[in-house]
DNA sequence: TACTCTAATGTAAGCCTTTACATTTTCAAA
DNA sequence: TTTGAAAATGTAAAGGCTTACATTAGAGTA
């Protein structure tokens, strides 16, 4: 192993400056009460001797440490990892690093992952969706760490969040479909269990079915894993049903992707003999054939949002609002009215 | 703002519990070289008064923060984000946590996010690709941050990586189209500029052409910017050359997809008037129509052993070795051999 | 029982920065 | 010049934890 000298301190970069450990901070730290001529000599000696502040000293100092955490479900799809990208950029924008977790879809590791990047100093964390156990939300408030909730938008919810309608962007994209002349709908959903997203959209579709006087209960639900072959296997199996659905809703657009890959594998014409729509409005809508008619989801302005707003909470206490970001539904071709029955 | 009461310390732990506090220290960090009756002194104690351990400190006093840093050209799309997702998890398996950055592909961000990093206090760095300047190289090893190259091998790197011969994969691949009795090559490629991935595969297309006594200098070479839309207008632009290629390379699956799409738009068949391949092997490259040929990258693999061999080396002082994983041809559906001229 | 050796615990010195407060310098006005 | 206020700089005390080293307790042996 290398022998790792130790690195260079405030004080070596005073020293060889000619100054005093407190000014060499004030230069980094509040360069405008310090002399032109001293910021250069300072600038100097650091980069001469390649100093760089030392993180846990300044942590313990500052008492804070200018991290945010982020706790997402996964990174192996581009879907909030794209968000990510954006509130990583805002917070740098305001000096703050982010720091990352994934959970698989999973409430305990999602516990985990946020008592984990609470121990590693996070000022604030930045979650997705509403649901979580109470205990979780009584250690972050004892820890006096504040969350922002994003993904998800909910009138009732106590807890600020940064987010869309997911139950009133699905309704609105079924309503259409419905005034399109179909009757008999099936939707393949992620597991709704402790998610509030994929609950939420399935509560769309039964409500944009309530509306038109259709009994929600005639939805044919399937729900099923994350993934482009789940999508695939679940709709072969909602195929299966007699009558068969003339519209197929996805939970995503992962889901959607693989339904249309099932589809073209079982000579099933997208959307002459059934239509199929997403959600998400990821890259992959616009790569698949047909292009997937889906609700665009606003990723980046929620990133953007979120940084901004955990970023004044941390810094000057602004309190966390919630916000509301509209989700617009995307036609592209997957969508049609149902063939009359000839 | 809520007035942040202070929290309980490790002193005050040591008194309730009636040690020092070093005992406790050890109770937390080496738990058997305590007692289990102090250990459960100390652990009701702890209990009683929820003391969560100061993160600042603890990394000041111990010399390390337990983070690691991943710096990664862009979150925007899946390539790099699965590897990350392997990273983190197999980090998580040796108490690490990850800090990520990214850079936009750009040379001067990517060392402003380095030095955040090492000023973040990341432990080591995880970094994409050999080509960076001496002195940020220099800063690193001042600062005594190891750091590990990953998505590039280079025989010839004297640094350590764990990556695959971006030159001899794609080397392979041309090769095999050559076989196939292509002669007019064209390769859109991404920026080769600070980017020794992109400029590995140009390069091995070139050596493919010279080992089949081609001139390397026919290649019709088309430099772009990363994304689809730049992938479709490459594409176009290199179709309209005269003679056109029978064969596109694309320095990637995004470009790929983009000339997929052009090409469709176009009416060009594929591969029936032209062949094009990707590289990567993103979720994409199957989800595409036709499904795409091209070079299966071991995202995960990749992120798992570097993650690993970052571990051990900040534990344990295992130097970081160099590690060649192999990336494969995947043949699907784009590449076939050129018609016969009627 | 006396003695040795090991395991458990205690003591206290850092680790490096920020910042309140003290001191010196600068500069304009008298 | 002198003087006073403001600006710049310096001094030194936290801040909470780890760990080298010192000490004590406990177990085994002769």
């Amino acid at each position: 192993m290398t022998p790792r000298r130790s690195s260079p301190t405030l004080h070596d970069v005073a020293a060889l400056a000619g100054v005093s450990t407190a000014t060499v901070s004030r230069c980094l730290n509040f360069p405008d009460q310090v002399t032109v001529a001293t910021k250069r000599k300072v600038t100097e000696a650091i980069r001469a001797i390649g100093y760089a502040p030392n993180f846990g000293a300044k942590a313990m100092a500052a008492r804070r440490t200018n991290t945010i955490g982020a706790i997402i479900p996964t990174m192996e799809n581009a879907i909030f990892a794209r968000g990510l990208q954006a509130f990583q950029e805002e917070l740098r924008n305001h000096g703050f690093t982010m720091l990352v977790a994934s959970t698989s879809y999973r409430a305990d590791i999602e516990e985990e992952q946020i008592r984990a990047l609470v121990a590693r100093g996070a000022d604030a964390l930045l979650l997705i969706g509403h649901e979580r156990s109470a205990a979780i939300y009584d250690f972050l408030e004892a820890q006096g760490v504040p969350a922002l909730v994003t993904w998800a938008y909910d009138r009732d919810a106590t807890r600020p969040s940064v987010g869309f309608d997911n139950m009133a962007a699905m309704q609105n994209l079924a309503a259409k479909a419905i005034a399109m002349g179909h009757k008999r709908m099936a939707l393949i959903s992620a597991e709704t269990a402790h998610n509030d997203r994929a609950h939420g959209r399935h509560m769309g579709v039964r409500a944009a079915m309530a509306d038109a006087d259709l009994c929600p209960d005639e939805l044919l639900f399937h729900e099923t894993t994350y993934g482009i072959e789940s999508g695939a296997a679940a709709f072969e199996a909602v195929m299966q049903l007699t009558p068969r659905p003339t519209v197929v809703f996805c939970g995503n657009d992962v889901l959607a992707v693989g339904a249309l890959r099932r589809a073209r594998q079982l000579s099933i014409d997208v959307p002459r003999d059934v239509s199929i729509t997403g959600f998400d409005d990821m890259e992959l809508a616009q790569i698949a054939y047909p292009p997937l008619t889906t609700v665009h989801v606003p990723h980046r302005e929620m990133g953007r949002r979120a940084a901004l707003a955990l970023a004044q909470m941390v810094k000057d206490g602004v309190p966390l609002a919630t916000v509301e970001l509209p989700a617009t539904l995307v036609m592209r071709d997957t969508l049609i009215g149902p063939l009359q029955a000839v």
